[in-house]
RNA sequence: GGUGAGGUAGCUCAGCUGGUUAGAGCGUGGCACUCAUAAUGCCGAGGUCGAGGGUUCGAGUCCCUCUCUCACCA
C-alpha cells in the first residue's frame, strides 16, 4: 500500500489585468493533470491559486478604463474562474491576492520579518512624474537607448543591443504615464536583506527541490551574490500598506506568493484542514509550487527565502516550465497568436488542449509548440483513431451478440484476469501502471501518454489478430466474439483510467459506459467481467483542420474604416472625438446607416457606461454651443463634462438630474478645459437633442450593461 | 554582452550511468481488412544523430572548439 502523503499544489498567479489566454492554461493544465493523478493515486491533494491583484499596471489600466481598481479585479476574478472551470481545472480554492486574508498574512510574515532584523530601510533614487504625482516603474519610462541610441526602449533594458541601465541613462527620456519628462526624486524604501540566506538557499536548492536545470540557472544568480530585495513602493500604488510606513505600500511581488498561504486559507475556513498543518517549519506535508521559466527568480530565491524568515517551511519542490509557442513563433497579439483561453473554448472541446499539451510535456524547460496542424491530426490519430477507436469497435459485438453483457470467463478459474482470453496481455496493461504513474509522478506525461498510446496499439492489434467480425458471421462462435470483445473493452478501461488525469470527462463517461461509479488509479489492475455495458456513444469526434487554424485571429488588426467596420470602429473613434463634437460627427455617421456589422459583447463592454447625477451646469464663456457640466459617477467620483447641448438645453434644469455618460472615454483637452467624459444623447443636434436619462430606481456609478 | 537550454528521419519528439544493423508517432508509398467516427493491421522508403577535433577496443551518448536556434537577465 502506498503512503498517503498530504500535499498542497499552487499554480503561478495570473495577473488581473486581462483574460487567461493559452499560455497560461499550459501552466494550470500541467498542474491539474499532475493533482488528479495525486488524487487517484489516493493522496490528500490540495490546488490552490488565486489572481495576482496589485502593482502598478493594474492601478493604471483600472484609470485608463474610468473604473476602480477594485471593479477591474472583480471583473477580471470572475472571468478567470469561469475560464478554468470550462478548462476543468479543479482547484480547491481560487482566491485573490486582494482579500483580507491574504493583507493580514502579508502583515504578519513582514512584521516577523521586521522583528528578525531581516528588514533594512534604504534611501533610494528614482524616476518621478510629476504631473501624475507618482514614482515610475522602470518599465514606465521610456526613451533612446543610451548605448546605441535605438528609440523607443523601456528603462531598465534595450531590446536591441541588450544593454542594462537605469532610466536616468536613458536620452529624451518620458514618462509613458503623462508624456512628460520624468525627474529624479529621492524616496525612502524597505529592503529584505535576501543576502543573508545565500548559503541557506544553496542547501535548499541541491536538496533537489528544482529540477537540475534550474539548479544550474541559478548558480549564475549566486556567483553574482545576491542582492537584497526592494519590497516597497511609494503612494499611490494599489496594493497593501505596510504597518507602521504611512505611504509605502508592499511591491505587489511581495505580496503574490503569500496570496497562495492566503487561498489555502480560506480553504482550511471552510473544512477542517490547518494552514499550520502545512506551513509550520517542521511540516511533513508536501508544498509544490508550479510556475513558467519568467518568474523563477522570486520562487526560487526570495520566496523560500521570506518563507524561513518568516519561520515557515520552504517550499518541496518548484515545478518550472518552459513557454508556449504558437506555430514555432512567440505568442503576439499582433501575429493574431495570443489566443485567449475563450476563444479555444468558443471552438473545441477543453479535454482536447490538456491531451495535446499534455502528450508534449516534458519535466525540463524547453518551450513547447502549439503546432496547429499537428494539433487536430495527433488528436483524430490518438484519441479518435486509436484510442476510442478500441471502445467503438467491441461495443458493437457486445450489444448485437451478447445482448450487451461482457463474458464472465467462468469457463475457466482462477483470478478475474485470468478469466480473460490472453490474460498475458490483460497482465502487460495493468503492469504498465506503474511506470505511467512514475511518469506523471515525475512530470513527464509526454512519456506517460507515450506509454499509454503504445498499449493503445497493442489493443488494436489484439483485436485485428482475432477477427470477431469474422467470428461473429458462425453463431458457435458467439462465445468467442463476446470473450474477445470483454478483452478488448478491458484494454479500453485500463487505459481510460491512465488517462483520467489528463480527460477527466471522456474518463467519467467510459466509467459510465461500463456502469462504474468510482475509479482510482488500482482499478486498472482488475479487469471487470460479465457485468452489462451502457450502450457506446461516441466519446470524441473529429477535428476538422480547417477549423483549428481559425484559431488564430487572421484578422488581429482592425482595417481601416470601411461602412462594415463603421460599428466596431465607433469605440475607438469615439475615444478621439470630443463630447462637443458628439452631436455633429459620431451621431451622424450612426444614423447614415441603418446599423451595420455585429460586434461582439467584449468589444462592446469596453465602453463603461455610466449613471451620473448632473451636480453642476453652466454656460462656458465664449463658447456658444458648450455647457460644463459637474457630474457625480458614484464610486469614480465627479467628472467635469463639456458637452454640446447648449442650444437644447438650459442649465438650470439640469442639475439633479440622471443622465448617461461614456465614464472610459479618453480625457479630451479643449480650448475651454479638459473634458472627462461624454454625454449620451440622442437626435440630428443644435436644438434637436434629447439626454438619455434611466428610470427611476438608478443611481450615480450604476453599469449601463 | 552574460548565462541557460537545444540542434537526432519531411514534421513533433524518445534515446537512462558510452556497447550488437539509431527508435516512436504523424506524414508518405504499397498491400490487407471492412467490426469501428474513411477508423485498424502488415510491409517499405526516408537519418554520415549541426560542423570539426579529441578521449576510448567502441560515442548520438564524455571533453574541447566553432556554428545556428530559443529563452532569461531581479
Amino acid at each position: 500500500m502506498i503512503k498517503r502523503r498530504r500535499i498542497l499544489v499552487t499554480s503561478a498567479l495570473p495577473y488581473a489585468n486581462g483574460p487567461i489566454h493559452i499560455g497560461h492554461l499550459l501552466e494550470v493544465i500541467q498542474t491539474d493533470i499532475w493533482v488528479r493523478f495525486q488524487k487517484a493515486r489516493g493522496h490528500e491533494c490540495y490546488y490552490v491559486c488565486a489572481d495576482d491583484t496589485h502593482g502598478t499596471p493594474i492601478m493604471l489600466k483600472a484609470q485608463a478604463d474610468g473604473i476602480s481598481a477594485n471593479t477591474l479585479i472583480e471583473r477580471i476574478n470572475r472571468e478567470h474562474k469561469r475560464d478554468f472551470a470550462e478548462m476543468l481545472i479543479d482547484f480547491d480554492n481560487f482566491g485573490s491576492t486582494n482579500s483580507l486574508d491574504n493583507k493580514a498574512l502579508c502583515e504578519r510574515i513582514y512584521l516577523n520579518l521586521r522583528n528578525a532584523g531581516h528588514i533594512e530601510k534604504r534611501t533610494i533614487r528614482q524616476a518621478y512624474d510629476e504631473q501624475a504625482q507618482m514614482f515610475l516603474p522602470d518599465r514606465y519610462v521610456k526613451g533612446e537607448c543610451p548605448t546605441c541610441g535605438t528609440a523607443d526602449q523601456y528603462g531598465d533594458s534595450c531590446e536591441s543591443c541588450g544593454a542594462t541601465y537605469s532610466p536616468a541613462d536613458l536620452k529624451n527620456a518620458i514618462s509613458v504615464v503623462s508624456g512628460t519628462t520624468p525627474v529624479e526624486k529621492e524616496s525612502e524604501h524597505y529592503f529584505f536583506k535576501l543576502s543573508s540566506f545565500e548559503e541557506d538557499l544553496v542547501m535548499w536548492i541541491q536538496s533537489g527541490a528544482v529540477q537540475p536545470g534550474v539548479a544550474r540557472k541559478l548558480n549564475e544568480w549566486f556567483t553574482q551574490g545576491l542582492k537584497d530585495w526592494d519590497i516597497s513602493r511609494d503612494i499611490p500604488y494599489f496594493g497593501f500598506e505596510i504597518p507602521e510606513a504611512p505611504g509605502k505600500y508592499f511591491y505587489v511581488w511581495f505580496d503574490a506568493p503569500i496570496g497562495y498561504l492566503a487561498s489555502f486559507a480560506e480553504l482550511c475556513a471552510r473544512t477542517s484542514l490547518k494552514l499550520e498543518d502545512f506551513f509550520k517549519v517542521d511540516s511533513c506535508t508536501e508544498l509544490h509550487h508550479f510556475i513558467g521559466k519568467d518568474i523563477l527568480y522570486f520562487h526560487t530565491l526570495f520566496w523560500p527565502a521570506i518563507l524561513q524568515a518568516a519561520g515557515m517551511r520552504r517550499p518541496t519542490s518548484v515545478h518550472t516550465h518552459g513557454f508556449l509557442t504558437i506555430n514555432g513563433q512567440k505568442m503576439s497579439k499582433s501575429r493574431g497568436t495570443l489566443i485567449t483561453a475563450r476563444r479555444y473554448l468558443e471552438r473545441f472541446p477543453c479535454e482536447y488542449l490538456r491531451y495535446y499539451l499534455a502528450a508534449k510535456l516534458g519535466s525540463g524547460l524547453d518551450d513547447l509548440d502549439l503546432n496547429l496542424s499537428e494539433f487536430s491530426t495527433r488528436l483524430n490519430s490518438d484519441i479518435v483513431g486509436k484510442l476510442v477507436n478500441i471502445a467503438s469497435r467491441c461495443a458493437g459485438f457486445i450489444t448485437r451478440s451478447a445482448s450487451g453483457t461482457m463474458s464472465s470467463g467462468e469457463q475457466s478459474s482462477g483470478s478475474l484476469a485470468t478469466r480473460l482470453p490472453e490474460p498475458q496481455l490483460y497482465a502487460e496493461f495493468a503492469a504498465a501502471g506503474e511506470s505511467i504513474a512514475a511518469a506523471y509522478e515525475s512530470r513527464d506525461t509526454a512519456s506517460a501518454i507515450r506509454e499509454i498510446m503504445t498499449l493503445a496499439d497493442r489493443a488494436n492489434q489484439y483485436i485485428d489478430q482475432r477477427k470477431p467480425w469474422v467470428l461473429a458471421k458462425s453463431p458457435e462462435k458467439l462465445l468467442e466474439v463476446q470473450a474477445i470483445c470483454t478483452q478488448g473493452l478491458n484494454l479500453f478501461r485500463a487505459l481510460m483510467i491512465y488517462l483520467q488525469p489528463v480527460l477527466p470527462v471522456m474518463a467519467t463517461k467510459s466509467m459510465h459506459f461500463f456502469r462504474e461509479t468510482a475509479w482510482s488509479w488500482e482499478s486498472a489492475a482488475t479487469p471487470i467481467l460479465g457485468t452489462r455495458i451502457a450502450p457506446y456513444e461516441p466519446l470524441a469526434t473529429r477535428l476538422d483542420p480547417k477549423a483549428v487554424a481559425q484559431l488564430i485571429d487572421s484578422d488581429p488588426i482592425p482595417p481601416p474604416l470601411g461602412p462594415a467596420n463603421m460599428v466596431t470602429a465607433i469605440p475607438l473613434a469615439a475615444a478621439l472625438t470630443p463630447v462637443a463634437r458628439s452631436t455633429s460627427n459620431v451621431s451622424d455617421t450612426l444614423s447614415a446607416g441603418a446599423a451595420a456589422a455585429h460586434i461582439t459583447i467584449d468589444e462592446f463592454m469596453r465602453v463603461d457606461l455610466r449613471v451620473a447625477r448632473v451636480i453642476a451646469a453652466d454656460l462656458v464663456e465664449g463658447a456658444d454651443k458648450l455647457l460644463r457640466l459637474k457630474v457625480n459617477v458614484g464610486e469614480l467620483g465627479d467628472r467635469l463634462i463639456l458637452a454640446g447641448i447648449r442650444a437644447a438645453y438650459d442649465p438650470q434644469t439640469l442639475i439633479d438630474r440622471l443622465i448617461v455618460v461614456v465614464a472610459n472615454l479618453e480625457p479630451r483637452k479643449m480650448r475651454f478645459g479638459i473634458s472627462e467624459g461624454m454625454t449620451l444623447a440622442a437626435g440630428p443636434g443644435g436644438k434637436d437633442l434629447f439626454l438619455l436619462s434611466p428610470d427611476s430606481g438608478a443611481s450615480p456609478g450604476m453599469r449601463i450593461k
